[in-house]
RNA sequence: GUCCCGGUAGCCCAAAGGCAGAGGCGAUGGUCUCAAACACCAUUCAGUGUGGGUUCGAAUCCCACUCGGGACACCA
């Protein structure tokens, strides 16, 4: 039987040996700390550690623990910064990496209603197994400091940052959030007016309370929201994909009026665009949160509506189209609709105003039924038609002191501006459209350029037909027509230019049990009431029943249900809130998911506090400002471009007001971002359509077929449902955990997305046996390297190497980096021998790569400790310059022949020499020259007359 | 519809405006083997999506088109 046993060599790098070294090193590097970041102070300080060295914050965006495990899509973030983070310590720094998780939400809840067991329950289970996969890869996280949203310990804190919000105040003179209690003493003092103008003292406890609500920075409130019956829980705006759908589980999302927490993240709104030019950020990010943000210039302005106090209030940001206002739309839920609707149609009304009803009262009211009853989806599919009803009313646009009719129009939306406009079809295309399908007239104020055959024209061009007895416009420019016109609105008391943000406030409630409960309580007459810090946290409730109530996704005459409000026991509490014991009720609604990740990037770095959300000196230390005015924050912070307007603009926001209020020295979380790309997957489907294994289809001729049948192959994203998964754990099992991480790192640049090709990994598996071999014997185990100098070659690859590999890696260019050390590695296996000199150097250089084998050779090479902290090879820059080059001699750009000249030549010796060349005489044949072009000591191009 | 990003060898990807190739996969041939796998050695393949322009010289800069990916989409 012995001969038929295959006879691999003992010492060869195989997957075998490679879990081996691995799991030992991985073991090696938890019992010794190595990863462990010291803290300038503190339960994790270490003076001596810190005080000496540079500092580096390296961050990935946290996961969310599914329950279905890993594919090798999720690592190649961590990967990469772990690969940076190692790249790092070895050039001195103090590093501070480690990954938590966000583990409150919806998806968690669902797969345990899915699974029936308690959501904590399946939650850390799925974190275990989930750190049981990572720790398989050898990334080195400080363990001490990998958080988990849902720990008391650390949702306590969460509570304690929302306190802080909800007790704060935004001052617009002082363009910051102060303390509630700076309110209530302006108040009490006299140096504020109250609202309705009766002193503090006055007012009820309850009127007190209502008027701080319109003040704090989390409120609660009666508002439109998204009500999202499928989910059975209300959503943020962020959270609604653009055809009024959830983002997560594609239900139909409805307007329902509904009291929920909200955030006051509009007071923030141009700091939060204003700063965005102190990051370092992929300028599309930047942009996405920009238009999210959706600053716009323009007008305020006042209309007078015939026989009526009240006035329209419109925003504009073309006031200096005004003369060509011809009528007005408010959105179908605008406050004043009731009010000015007339009590019957005036003479001579046009059919088509009035929506075949027989009062202006009637059509409203079936319009608006209309357009409540329609899902925002089924609005967009309808196209953009416009619709709408005349109201009755008339308005006066104040500079032709014409009546102009009043309109209600789903283009309108509530949600923008005032929630009404003054319509200008001349400069409006959606104007236009409306003007047209009811017949109202058409005043250009723009004149366009000769030849516009166009409708509305909104470019650029001189004022026409706008002048009356007071002003006139024409022949101004756009910007100048602006400047007059609202100049002139201000003096009148009229209107007044302003600045608009389409950026709302964040709704901040969810009717889901699985998420912090809300520290506040209610007392009898429906006053809340922050509980104080001693009082945290609150815990959540373990209760029988946490399924969400959810209800038939397309009803929209449904309301919410908080699964907390079925604890009666949970919800009536007696407490002492400092004036003696009190029955309250407890907030049922429960924290967004976004909640538990809008500052985890401070928890990181002290996670042991319990006395401090984070110690000021430990958050200067890691993420203050380098310099006067700098943003601060977290150095490097990876993860996908999808959280570019949800998370990164909440935890912005949440990160400023902790800065006003004086907790941390940062202005903004996350200096410098970097989205890695996605790693795609083939999916392969049969004749009806459907995903077929991938493992299982065959190639033949360019052709795939699944059990003999032939299946398309398309590019897409890999995951269960598309039955193209490939985990982290096969690939480690058959190569390695180092194989597995040198390939994603290989594959291409970080912020591409390509596809995963199981049968290349094998390349790199390649590459580190050629490794292997260039140190260690295969069947004695020996390391082979020799103390014999490097030949002159040799030496000038190594140091060539080492200057690129360590751009490359400052750069994150790790695919350039490996094939750079690869490179080497080939010329090393060629070469017969390895000195030495030549093996160490190039185990460090792969040592961030591939850590696990690195340690191993690095131990073999006869060194005792752990080449984590070893310093990065340095190169010698003489050596990094070949020593003759080759040069190019052009003749109009063609290449005619090449020269050996050393890397030192000057211009001129090179000239001279390439025009000596007996190639390039005869390739000019006696031609004159025209111009000789030198780029030494690489290039001559000769251009001939 | 608007705005971003990208099209280089059969595939994944490299190339400060200067020889289109660093690296890997695959394929082919060879060494090893009774044979195969592994490993090793060698070879192979594109003129850079298309059309213009700038330049002594363009994958690289500019314009138009085209294909693919992404973001936004009645925002007044």
């Amino acid at each position: 039987m012995s001969d038929t046993t295959p006879a691999v060599e003992p010492h060869r790098y195989t997957a075998d040996l490679a879990a081996e070294i691995e799991s030992r090193w991985q073991d090696e590097w938890e019992k010794r700390g190595t990863f462990h970041a010291p803290n300038p102070t503190g339960p994790l300080g270490d003076p001596d550690g810190s005080a000496d060295r540079p500092k580096a914050y390296v961050m990935d965006m946290f996961p969310y623990p599914s329950g279905a495990g890993l594919h090798v899509g999720h690592p190649l973030g961590y990967i990469a910064t772990d690969v940076y983070s190692r790249y790092l310590r070895m050039t001195g720094h103090n590093v501070l990496h480690t990954l938590g998780y966000d583990a409150f939400g919806l998806p968690a809840e669902q797969y345990a209603v899915q699974t029936g067991t308690h959501p904590r329950v399946t939650t850390e289970a799925n974190i275990a197994n989930m750190r049981q996969q990572l720790r398989r890869l050898g990334l080195g996280h400080d363990s001490r400091r990998s958080v988990s949203t849902i720990d008391p310990g650390y949702y306590k804190w969460t509570q304690w940052i929302f306190l802080q919000i909800f007790n704060s105040w935004y001052d617009e003179s002082a363009g910051r959030a102060r303390p509630i209690a700076e309110l209530v003493e302006q108040f009490a003092a006299g140096t504020r007016e109250t609202p309705d103008g009766r002193p503090w003292s006055r007012l009820s406890a309850a009127e007190r309370s209502s008027v701080l609500d319109d003040f704090r920075l989390a409120y609660a409130k009666q508002a439109p929201v998204n009500w999202c019956p499928g989910l059975g829980t209300v959503l943020a705006n962020e959270e609604v994909t653009a055809d009024g759908r959830s983002e997560r589980g594609n239900f139909p999302v409805f307007r329902a009026n509904l009291r929920q927490w909200m955030m006051r993240i509009t007071a923030y709104a141009d700091r939060l665009l204003g700063d965005l030019d102190l990051l370092d950020w992929p300028e599309a990010i930047k942009l996405q949160q920009r238009n999210w943000i959706g600053r716009s210039e323009g007008a305020r302005v006042d209309f007078a509506v015939d026989g009526h106090d009240e006035r329209i209030t419109v925003f504009t940001t073309r006031p200096d189209t005004l003369f060509g206002a011809t009528y007005m739309v408010l959105a179908p839920e605008h406050g004043l609709v009731d009010t000015v609707v007339a009590d019957a149609w005036p003479e001579g009304v046009p059919g088509v105003w009035t929506g075949g009803a027989a009062t202006p009262a009637e059509a409203v009211a079936a319009y608006r039924k209309q357009a409540q009853s329609k899902s925002d989806v089924e609005r967009q599919t309808e196209g953009k038609d416009k619709t709408g009803v005349f109201t009755g009313a008339h308005a006066v646009n104040p500079v032709t002191g014409k009546r102009i009719p009043v309109f209600i129009a789903d283009y309108v939306l509530m949600g923008y501006g005032t929630g009404a406009i003054m319509a200008v079809p001349g400069q409006d295309e959606r104007d236009w459209e409306f003007a047209e399908a009811f017949e109202l007239p058409i005043v250009r104020t723009v004149e366009p350029p000769e030849g516009w055959e166009g409708e509305a024209f909104t470019g650029q061009g001189p004022a026409i037909n706008s002048a009356n007895d007071e002003i006139s416009l024409n022949g101004l420019a756009v910007g100048e027509a602006k400047q007059r016109i609202t100049e002139w609105l201000e003096a009148r008391g009229i209107g007044e230019g302003t600045v608009n943000y389409r950026l709302r406030d964040w709704l901040f409630s969810r009717q889901r049990y699985w998420g912090e409960p809300f520290p506040i309580v209610y007392d009898e007459e429906g006053v809340p009431h922050a509980l104080p810090d001693s009082m945290l946290p609150v815990e959540l409730p373990e209760i029988e029943d946490y399924s969400p109530r959810t209800f038939d996704p397309d009803d929209a005459d449904t309301s919410p249900e908080t699964p907390l409000s079925r604890n009666e026991e949970w919800v009536e509490a007696t407490l002492d809130l400092g004036d003696g014991p009190k029955k309250y009720r407890r907030e049922t609604n429960t924290m967004p998911n976004w909640a538990g990740s809008c500052w985890y990037e401070l928890r990181y770095l002290d996670p042991e506090n319990t006395e401090q959300v984070v110690d000021p000196a430990v958050e200067e230390y890691w993420m203050g400002p380098k310099a006067p005015g700098g943003s601060g924050g977290v150095d490097l912070y990876v993860g996908g471009a999808e959280h570019a307007v949800l998370h990164l603009l909440y935890a912005r926001f949440w990160h400023k007001v902790l800065f006003d209020l004086g907790h941390v020295s940062s202005k903004e979380p996350f200096h410098r971002l970097f989205n890695q790309g996605m790693i795609q997957a083939y999916v392969y489907r049969d004749s009806r359509g459907f995903p077929v294994p991938a493992a299982e289809v065959e190639e033949r001729d360019g052709k795939f077929f699944h059990q003999g049948e032939q299946v398309k192959r398309e590019l897409g994203k890999m995951g269960k449902s598309l039955k193209n998964a490939v985990t982290p754990d096969e690939i480690c099992a058959e190569y390695g955990a180092d194989t597995l991480r040198l390939y994603e790192m290989a594959m291409g640049p970080l912020d591409v997305s390509r596809p995963w090709d199981t049968r290349a990994v094998i390349g790199s598996y390649r590459f580190l046996q050629r490794l292997w071999r260039n140190v260690v014997d295969e069947s004695t185990g020996e390391v082979v390297v020799t103390d014999d100098e490097p030949d002159e070659a040799t030496l000038r690859a190594l140091h060539k190497t080492i200057d690129g590999v360590r751009a490359d890696m400052e750069g994150l260019r790790f695919n350039t980096a490996i094939a750079k050390a690869t490179e080497l590695n080939n010329h090393l296996t060629k070469a017969g021998s390895v000195p030495r000199s030549v093996a160490e150097p190039l185990v460090l250089l792969v040592a961030p790569l591939a850590p696990h084998i690195a340690e191993e050779l690095w131990r073999k090479l006869g060194h005792e400790t752990s080449l984590v902290h070893e310093p990065f090879p340095v190169a010698d820059p003489a050596l990094v310059q070949d020593e003759a080059v080759t040069c190019v001699v052009q003749i109009k750009g063609k290449v005619k022949a090449r020269l050996e000249v050393p890397p030192s030549i000057s211009d001129s010796e090179l000239e001279a020499l390439a025009l000596a060349d007996a190639a390039v005489q005869s390739a000019l044949g006696g031609a004159d020259i025209r111009k000789v072009v030198v780029r030494a000591p690489k290039l001559v191009n000769i251009v001939p007359a």
